[in-house]
DNA sequence: CCTTTACGTCAGTCACGTTGACTTATATGC
DNA sequence: GCATATAAGTCAACGTGACTGACGTAAAGG
């Protein structure tokens, strides 16, 4: 549990200090993460990925989308939903906050090995709720 | 990155519920697992660990001691300092809030195994900043 | 004795979550 | 074709838990 909680919050605080370059907080990275990592999400999807109310979402979308960080675009399937995309901007943002924690990451795992990554990823993917691991099985 | 974002928000949920029912937060939470993992900790070493202000701390703690879960008294060493405890009030709540996240991880450690359990260890070990691994060096 | 440390507190602010209610546009089933 | 359901956006009000800055008090220590 303390293993957890410290992980997390060193995970984090780097990114902070970059979104608060750009008056930006956690929620406005968790938007653009999941945004850059499902290109033409609908907010409905993305609402329940965070599991926040539609307005807290949209305080945070709001703005993104304003500041040309997120684009929104009719689906032409179903018109009632809006896929949500990355500008350039927003992929830069992205990619500029992820750089930190990857490079977190990438240290972990090199001075770990290969064996312990496996046990690591086998170990989250048990913490998480039956229903999220789906997310994970992907191609 | 997605993995931690995970298992840390599905880690948190179920206290969350139980800490609503006490009108409390995640901040009590964390107060109250720190206090009780380390008895008769100074209010500063408290600070150091949550990374919060002593004005935040002050309003989570203060109601904790006001309802009874957490003990303040003088360091006969020192009178300047004051050591907190939890109360049985305290430590049963403490337990509660626990017992949900023991069995989570209890869980996800038997269906991934020892080997796997040593990895993820070592992994988040690696993610946590080198100063706060010390933390995990004790008897 | 003076400085530092530990703690508490007042005042103001901000991010980000909540509930409840309502509107608009589009899909879809009978 | 109309009624219902769904997707999205919005208004208003609110609570928690962070923050900063400033100040006061008690105890320790050179």
């Amino acid at each position: 549990m303390e293993l957890l909680f410290f992980a997390y919050r060193d995970f984090t605080t780097e990114c902070d200090a970059i979104l608060a370059s750009y008056g930006f907080g956690r929620a406005h990275h968790r938007v653009v993460y999941f945004v850059g990592r499902n290109p033409d999400i609908s907010v409905t999807a993305l609402l329940e990925i965070l599991r926040i109310t539609k307005q807290s979402l949209s305080r945070v979308l709001g703005r993104l989308v304003r500041e040309g960080f997120v684009t929104t675009r009719q689906d032409p399937a179903d018109g009632r939903r809006r896929l949500l995309a990355l500008t350039a901007k927003g992929r830069s943002l992205e990619s500029r906050l992820s750089a930190t924690q990857r490079a977190r990451i990438a240290k972990a795992y090199r001075s770990a090995g290969g064996v312990a990554v496996e046990g690591y990823r086998e170990v989250l993917m048990g913490i998480i709720d039956e229903a999220d691991r789906r997310r994970f099985h992907r191609p």
